[in-house]
DNA sequence: CGATATGCCATTAAAATAGTAGGAAAAATA
DNA sequence: TATTTTTCCTACTATTTTAATGGCATATCG
């Protein structure tokens, strides 16, 4: 059970366009050397957050990207969603059909337990608040050097 | 984020391993019956089971396979890291150096909360509460039928 | 001995993941 | 208007993982 760095790599991409004060978009290369990640896979992963609505672009120089909303109403389960499709972690859950012995089925409770709980944690975290747990963090660091 | 079929036939096997009640092991060929599985495909996961020490194995005629210990004592997540390997979504949360910029790597966290998550359930849960739950969902459905 | 099982090892097919490549289109600016 | 910068789009490729399959050796029961 791994997570995908197209899932990382958003999530940090996203961080830092949340984090960014500017008003000015952040262009893909500067996300790209910033996160250690290749442009133009970044890219795509832009791409799939703009097309589910949680960026803007803009094209052209002086272009990049933004937020489409206010950090504070983007839930990391969206992100999430854009780049590992919905959390489903056996089909069993979606269709139960497809689950031959539904009464000896057991098993499929138990992988359900795991999606609500993993869900219930990237519904109730925005992308606000890791911006202040990384300022917190930021500061913390700062207090250690005085 | 999905399940590895190995994950889900394994603890399908195991399930059924749990709820056998003869004292006479079943057999790879049977379990694979049973749960719709490749036998020989089966048999890969049933020695990773065995090296990991949860199933004991009786070779030839009449032989199989029994659990190694009381269904009480196998939590779920033992047979989860059998198959997956231990439950790590990212490798920052194993070793925080390969993580540039830790002050701003929040997202760690997130994923740390994940896996705890994730674990806490897989750890308190047991072999024989399946069982019963499946004991459980069948007196339902007899239920039912009357 | 002969049938039945596991043990072990190698191979393979398909899918997912991660990354590359190149050119079209749009916008700023000189 | 020409140039540069940047996103947009589509296709390709390499690597790894997943999910099997196949064959033969070894152990055990009757």
């Amino acid at each position: 059970m791994k997570l995908s760095t197209r899932t990382r790599y958003a999530m940090r991409a996203m961080l830092e366009l949340a984090a960014n004060r500017s008003d000015a978009p952040l262009q893909i290369k500067v996300i790209a050397r910033d996160q250690c990640i290749s442009a133009k896979y970044l890219e795509q992963l832009m791409s799939a957050l703009k097309t589910n609505g949680l960026v803007r672009s803009i094209r052209g120089a002086k272009g990049g990207y933004v937020l489409a909303k206010a950090a504070e109403q983007i839930k990391l389960n969206d992100i999430f969603i854009c780049l590992e499709g919905p959390v489903i972690i056996t089909e069993c859950i979606e269709n139960e059909d497809t689950c031959i012995k539904t009464a000896e089925c057991v098993t499929r409770g138990i992988w359900l337990q795991l999606q609500n709980a993993i869900t219930e944690i990237l519904e109730s975290t925005t992308l606000q608040d890791l911006v202040d747990r990384a300022r917190a963090n930021e500061a913390e660091a700062l207090d250690y050097q005085i």
